[in-house]
DNA sequence: TAGCCGTGGGT
DNA sequence: TACCCAAGGCT
């Protein structure tokens, strides 16, 4: 079915001229992006709110002004500022991004699709995303808000995830002839502020005239989506063992695979199975050490993007001088801010310690 | 190719 | 409360 009228690029850029947000790594009007700022904060964006990376962003600049300090440090460095984040596999290929960046390209980013998609960490979106607006080169870049504006615009029936070849054919029809840069980021602006998912406010829209889905009624019902399988629910113990000297007990997780190369307080595994009202002597039989073991009242829970973790919380104390068992060691309370340490595990601490466990420091 | 991979905010 | 959602990539 053809559109009411047809999308006109000119609009939306006329649009974005007057409406464009104001980011952390976004250049000013005129001005070319820095494509270092481009990478890291592309990276950073990937299923993740602008609000939410704005912090690590400048966190990341100050320690890191280019990619030449980036590739210097160590990845534990890199892990350290990027825990809460989440999606940790994006920290372990930023740095080996960076250090790629180095050896082949001499420093530089690449200014073409191909060359930036072999990257580590950098897909299809992030390739076209750099190469548009940080060169201004003319890619079709689709993320899940140009999914949404293409969908409600052709009024297209087909569901998510199958119709993202069909998006992509019908987004590049819509190019402009220059300013990819723009058009690019105009329509992911559009999708966030205009666009929404849930109330989108057509009536402000630049190109209400040529959609579809508008002049059928509801435009919130796009795009379609294929249905979500349910997230079950596993259980386990995490064991907080506190030292005399308020010392706290963590390890390193293995390098890959869930919340890889991160810290962590103890645990025992994580099953369907577990049964957090069996005895405590049960529940302490992963324990890390040898201690009196006590149950802490409640869970702490945790949403992983495909199940639920919920984790009885044991607390125990070593004597002073008390050695940390083979691959454990013992972290300052105070200290346990700066360690890598992802959010289930913070929970675990705080359920266990409360007020003694200081947040993390905000960015400066 | 579909499952794996975090987290916080909004409704 | 229980969902949904956010500038996706890897295997």
């Amino acid at each position: 079915m053809a559109l009411p009228v047809a999308p006109d690029p000119t609009a939306l850029l006329a649009w974005y001229n007057r409406h464009r947000r104001k980011l952390p790594w976004r250049a000013e009007r005129g001005a070319s992006a820095e494509p270092y700022r481009v990478w890291l904060s592309e990276i950073m964006l990937q299923q993740t709110t602008v609000k939410a990376a704005g912090p690590y962003f400048l966190r990341f600049l100050q320690r890191f002004p280019d990619i030449q300090s980036l590739a210097a440090a160590s990845l534990d460095e890199v892990l350290k500022l990027w825990a809460g984040l989440g999606y940790y596999s994006r920290a372990r290929n930023l740095h080996a991004c960076a250090k790629a960046v180095l050896e082949r390209h001499g420093g530089r980013f690449p200014d073409s699709e191909a060359a930036l998609l072999a990257l580590p960490g950098v897909g299809p979106y992030t390739a076209a995303a750099i190469a548009a607006i940080a060169f201004d080169r003319p890619a079709t870049v689709v993320d899940g808000n140009v999914e949404r504006v293409v969908s409600r615009l052709f009024a297209l029936e087909a569901p998510l995830p199958g119709a993202k070849p069909e998006i992509r054919r019908l987004a590049a029809t819509l190019a402009p002839v220059s300013r990819h840069g723009d058009f690019a980021q105009a329509m992911m602006d559009l999708g966030a502020t205009i666009c929404t998912p849930r109330k989108p406010a057509c009536a402000l829209c630049p190109w209400s005239d040529a959609c579809l889905a508008r002049s059928q009624g509801a435009p919130e019902t796009y795009p379609r989506k294929t249905p979500k399988t349910a997230r079950p629910t596993r259980y386990g113990v995490a064991f907080v063992a506190e030292r005399a000297d308020g010392a706290i007990l963590l390890r390193d997780r293995p390098a890959k695979g869930l919340l890889g190369g991160m810290a962590e307080t103890p645990t025992g595994r994580w099953s369907e199975d577990v049964d957090l009202s069996a005895p405590l002597a049960a529940l302490a039989a992963e324990a890390p050490l040898a201690a009196a073991w006590r149950r802490t009242p409640g869970v702490a829970t945790h949403v992983f993007t495909h199940f639920v973790l919920e984790l009885a919380v044991l607390v125990a104390s070593a004597p002073a001088g008390s050695q940390a068992p083979s691959g454990a060691r013992w972290v300052p309370v105070e200290r346990l801010g700066e360690e890598a340490l992802p959010t289930v595990f913070r929970k675990a601490l705080a359920h266990a310690l409360g007020d003694r466990l200081r947040p993390r420091a905000p960015p400066t």
